[in-house]
DNA sequence: TATTGTTATACTCTATAACTATA
DNA sequence: TATAGTTATAGAGTATAACAATA
């Protein structure tokens, strides 16, 4: 008998796959990468960039903010921003003009063009959720969220405000 | 009035990350690279990088494979896998031997280090498991799981074999 | 000629550091 | 001198292509 390497490699793979797939936090490691490239996959072909419905949503709330506060809320830094807000401004979904009381900063806003593309990608992270979470029904869709919630309470805070304003 | 732009940029963040957190796929995507975040740095911190697991996981199960099966098996690239296979086989967790029946070969097996390694690495798992996952109860974890695994088996089939052999 | 493992090259992405104009 | 936005530079990481040895 010999060496013999390759001999049974699918039924290692399978085994490692089970034991990964006894992992919660494996699974909700894959299936957020699953949902995150979907939702890349979905928006490119709708020719978006991810962070382009960050910036929308940003402006999309207040009607505009400075480039250093929208950088400083995304955590983006202000020399990555330029380019997004460079193909934003060109396709007129966000308009920079200077801020006559200090000539330094750019006042971003969200044009209404910018507004109806908001919507449109709202809708495709809707609809994209809907698809996502077919599997599960109504009542488990609730129990998921609830348990995701209570995570994210402890391991995200950033990302789930406690404080319930008004 | 002025334009006044930084007028109340923390209250649109606020209003988007509210929004955000209404979606599921959203916490699925941040909760997961959380995981993942951990995962890596605790590796990192006893000295491991994240591919040394997959690869030891891999030999564990079946003590020997060409690199190529290696390579196939964790969708890597051959070429990556030589710099990786070198640091795991200079801190002797694996052993590269030329396969005397076909001489381009190279068999890789994991050494008695390599697998005690990879049972503390197994360990660490576990551990951040148990403290990812605290905040829900025994049975809130085995519903989070459950719902999960059905989600798995539509969107990353891959990970989660649905035949369950013997 | 095809294949295994390896090395070298090129490319992308991002973070840092300079730079311009205003204050 | 300090700050907002911009541009240029450099570094890490990775994918692709060439390479040497075997078959």
């Amino acid at each position: 008998m010999s060496i013999s390497a390759a001999e049974t490699p699918v039924k290692q793979i399978q085994a490692v796959a089970r034991e990964l797939a006894q992992s919660t936090g494996f699974l909700l490691a894959r299936l957020g990468f699953a949902f995150k490239a979907q939702a890349i996959a979905n928006a490119e072909d709708a020719g978006f960039e991810v962070y382009d419905y960050s910036v929308l949503a940003i402006l999309g709330e207040g009607a505009r903010a400075t480039q250093s506060t929208i950088a400083q809320a995304l955590s983006l830094d202000p020399s990555r921003l330029v380019a997004l807000l460079d193909s934003l401004e060109q396709r007129e979904l966000i308009a920079r003009q200077r801020d006559p009381l200090d000539r330094r900063r750019h006042v971003v806003s969200i044009t209404a063009a910018g507004d109806r593309e908001l919507r449109r990608l709202r809708g495709m992270v809707q609809a994209l959720e809907e698809d996502f979470f077919a599997p599960l029904g109504a009542d488990e869709r609730a129990v998921l969220h609830e348990l995701l919630t209570r995570l994210a309470a402890r391991h995200d805070p950033s990302c789930c405000p406690l404080s319930e304003p008004d």
